[in-house]
DNA sequence: GAATAGGGATGACAAATGTCACATGATTCA
DNA sequence: TGAATCATGTGACATTTGTCATCCCTATTC
């Protein structure tokens, strides 16, 4: 018997798949959540064999209670189930040590396969993931630079970010140039659009 | 016998409802699509009692399929199943006499019961969703507004925008210094941002 | 100890942006 | 018919942005 967790906040998917692993004559769910922090007790707690955890969620992401459950040497092996094939998150999954980063837009009976897979100590990677993971960009700002960025892109002026970061207004502007400079873009607008939809914040 | 069709473009979700459902004994699932364009081609071949449609699909909405199936007078009811308590996607759902309304952050029970009641002549709709409706922005802008603000959106420079839509520099200015005075906002980030927040685009 | 690199800052400049007041022709509405 | 509204445009203005060359200070490295 397989023992399973699943931290989803996406209800309806949540619930469905329990509902459909629990069919399963070798699976068994011990319990869901719809948040990172209560996934990261419940799994500590429970210590099941096999975590499904997605991304985004509330308080924590999924990468973050994998570190966890890393950091704390549970037996408990990780599959990482989320919507995204960005090289970010999937690096960190890496690092992170994850046994298997499945796409939602693969069929639910892929989870199934997955979950047998891993179990038997094999690892998987979504097939598409690595063909997007390819032609992805890597971000190559700096942490500073990121900082400025984040708050450019909630649409604070030059002065406000300055103030914000204890800069000098020039400094700001000359972050913001190299950044430009980096994205090959020309505005602020242009650079939060990059940023955005590599998934770079 | 219930006949349903499902229209959703995340395969995990789509294909685990799907067998869900089915296992019900007064369901059945007669299609799936992950696109909308196919789905209203089904539909209108298959002719479903119940067709439970997402809202964001390549090719077209679940709100264009529903004004599809409204303008073929198909018996088929319409179920708007979405990630989204956006009043502006509320709104064209009510316009095309969708009998239900639900968010995919309520668990799939409530679906299968939703499906029950839609059949008796009830119409559903999300609580959540109507106590989020209080509080939602009306978009104030006008179209031609709109047009603007989503090539500023892009990153396009007032220049680039002028281009496009064929308005002299100033009129761009203009336009955009009015949308920012409706909004409350001062620059094209800000303003951006809160169209991107309440769906307007 | 000199060279190098990196974070932060200045000053200067051109261009873009945001704000206003106002003009004109077209449409709509009383 | 006349008033009101709307879409578009102009000109003028103060600010903000984006770009660059250059500088200072502090680590780091050879």
């Amino acid at each position: 018997m397989i023992t399973l967790y699943l931290a989803e906040d996406q209800s309806m998917l949540s619930s469905a798949l329990a509902q459909l692993l629990n069919l399963e004559d070798d699976l068994k769910v011990l319990g869901t959540s719809g948040d990172g922090q209560t996934a990261w007790l419940d799994i500590n707690r429970l210590k099941p064999d096999i975590a499904i955890l997605d991304i985004e969620m509330p308080k924590a992401t999924g990468l973050d209670v994998a570190d966890d459950i890393l950091a704390a040497h549970l037996a408990t092996k990780v599959i990482i189930l989320t919507t995204f094939a960005q090289k970010a998150y999937f690096a960190r999954a890496v690092k992170a040590k994850v046994s298997g980063y499945l796409l939602k837009d693969s069929p639910s009976d892929d989870l199934v396969t997955a979950i047998r897979n891993v179990m038997t100590g094999q690892t998987i990677y979504d097939p598409e993931l690595v063909r997007n993971m390819v032609n992805a960009a890597d971000n190559p700002l700096s942490d500073q630079e990121m900082v400025v960025l984040k708050s450019a892109a909630d649409g604070d002026t030059t002065k406000e970010i300055a103030e914000k970061l204890f800069l000098s207004n020039g400094t700001v502007r000359n972050y913001l140039s190299a950044i430009f400079s980096k994205l090959g873009v020309h505005n602020r607008l242009e650079a939060v659009n990059m940023a955005k939809n590599n998934k770079w914040f």
